[in-house]
DNA sequence: TACATATGATCAT
DNA sequence: TGATCCTATGTAA
């Protein structure tokens, strides 16, 4: 394991020789443990992109954090908002920060019920925090209000439990269908046409992320844009109330 | 060559 | 709320 770029320098050359135990994901973290009680954590961020190859890699591109040959094959980390080495401790440290995983069939959906309803904070900015729940990001969050019909303004503690639990549900089964496609689809296949799917433009996949002043694709309306919580989100002012 | 852009999160104020 | 960090890529100049 070397760091090309030089910022991961040290932690790789701790790295080197040690056996890696497992992996970890919580949300967007990823923990990689390590013999010797370390854990290698990384996050994406914005930038952050993996290349992996299984033969003849090319070489590594100047900004390249952490390159790492194994025997099985070669993976490159460029851009990363965390790669750092830590404690099992420090890493429970974050794990404590950090609200139920959708993808996680032991989280408790209660949880993010209660997170909801301590807020009067719109509900589009309660899905981005973290502690509330994990992982779900910008482009589900809009996805997933208008698939539950939920205006992004509105206090998160006016949802009810149903809504809640509702909302929950489509969360896990969102994520599910993303993880197992290998990228972001929501628009149910009924409504995705003959088109084959992989051929289809990204905003052909989705209900209204990216659609800003486009229609609606259920009831014609024209996509709505604004900013909340910091970034970007879309909705339709007639189907989510 | 320069600039815009991107699916994120943290910290200071 | 705003500033800041992180990199590759595509388009414009």
């Amino acid at each position: 394991m070397t760091s090309p770029q030089g910022r991961f320098a040290e932690g790789a050359a701790r790295l080197n020789g040690r056996r890696l135990e497992g992996t970890e994901a919580l949300g967007k973290h990823l923990f990689y443990r390590w013999e010797g009680g370390l854990t290698l954590h990384v996050h994406l961020g914005l930038f952050g992109k993996f290349k992996t190859y299984s033969t003849d890699p090319r070489p590594p591109t100047p900004g390249t954090r952490l390159a790492w040959q194994a025997e099985t094959g070669t993976l490159y980390l460029a851009g990363p908002t965390a790669c750092e080495l830590m404690s099992v401790p420090e890493e429970q440290s974050i794990r404590d920060r950090i609200g139920p995983d959708p993808l996680d069939r032991r989280a408790d959906p209660d949880q993010f019920f209660q997170a909801l309803g301590r807020r009067s904070t719109p509900v589009g900015a309660v899905l981005l925090d973290q502690k509330a729940v994990a992982g779900i990001g910008n482009v589900y969050r809009a996805e997933l209000l208008f698939l539950r019909g939920i205006a992004p303004h509105r206090p998160s503690r006016s949802l009810d439990r149903d809504e809640v639990m509702a909302l929950w549900g489509e969360t896990v089964r969102q994520l599910r269908r993303g993880e197992r496609r290998g990228r972001i689809v929501t628009v149910e296949p009924a409504e995705l046409g003959a088109a084959r799917e992989r051929e289809l433009p990204r905003s052909e996949r989705l209900y209204v992320y990216g659609r800003a002043g486009r229609p609606c694709r259920r009831c014609a309306t024209p996509i709505v844009a604004e900013e909340m919580g910091g970034r970007p989100i879309s909705y339709c002012p007639s189907c989510q109330r």
